[in-house]
DNA sequence: CGGATCAGTTCCTTCAGGGAACTATGTGTT
DNA sequence: AACACATAGTTCCCTGAAGGAACTGATCCG
């Protein structure tokens, strides 16, 4: 980790980054997601050393967004998982994707698309208000201290 | 930076984490999104070393989410503002934040609230779909290859 | 028995982060 | 003129995290 913890700021992105903000993790949350789960496979996929993904995956297990899950008895072999708090969190990757392909892309064009279930067409996530259904972006809100304010 | 760097793979979400996924970085982007734009404030506000902030402040100008602008010329005095890329970049913020108040706020409740301007209702942010506007969760996608894929 | 697979752990080296001190430039104060 | 003060960094040393390779241990295959 990066020596500061951050998760004792009375500020949820820095809460967040307790969690997922350590170097490699969301990417191993991403491998998780498109369903390369298993130890060997992301060590591979990612060209993680084995120390750090050895270390990320515990801390993301005791953090509640994976589930260690043994898949077969004999030979001993282990699979990760998402937990609903997991798979929410993997709102984040399509939101950090939608910036990627915006603005890093260049040339050759996003290297994945999305297709959307709810409507069988490619698209990417919109971010819109909760009340209303309007767009709702950085610049559409004032920020306000709420209840757990420091 | 975490050594490896993450901006030559063929994912969006390693491309968008080598601009902001170092430590320290997301923090310095919200600072500047709420109005804390100099040197002095941020270090302050965040704690952070003030060599590890120059360095993030310098890396993020280069990547073209930052402006470094020169509000007084006697005495020199500079202030970090946002650019198109990086107020975009500010929804990953906001995503992260509801995030982070769904799981990780506990008692107190969110730290802070969002007003959005669109209706003057204190909301969240939603991910829908660009296409057909109906909501667009991790869940519900098909991850394809892309134009640009490896 | 030898070799292969999976899931890590251990070890060593290098480099990034923490923290304090220092520099540079200009302002206001006595 | 001398001094403190403010901003915006830079430099230094020390510690600890990341990289990388080797090693462990359990199990199956031929």
């Amino acid at each position: 980790m990066q020596r500061t913890r951050f998760g004792d700021m009375a500020c949820s992105i820095a809460r967040a980054l307790d969690v997922i903000g350590e170097p490699w993790s969301p990417l191993i949350l991403r491998d998780i997601y498109v369903g390369v789960s298993r130890f060997e496979q992301i060590q591979q996929d990612l060209g993680v050393s084995r120390k750090v993904l050895a270390e990320r995956l515990k801390w993301l297990v005791e953090s509640g967004v994976l589930k260690r899950r043994q898949y077969s008895d004999r030979p001993p072999r282990y699979e990760y998982t998402l937990t609903t708090k997991g798979i929410e969190l993997c709102d984040l990757l399509l939101v950090m994707v939608r910036w990627g392909d915006r603005w890093l892309s260049g040339e050759a064009g996003p290297p994945v698309r999305y297709l959307h279930h709810g409507c069988g067409r490619i698209g990417h996530v919109e971010l819109v208000c909760s009340e209303c259904g309007l767009p709702m972006h950085a610049t559409d809100v004032d920020v306000l201290p709420g209840p757990g304010a420091a």
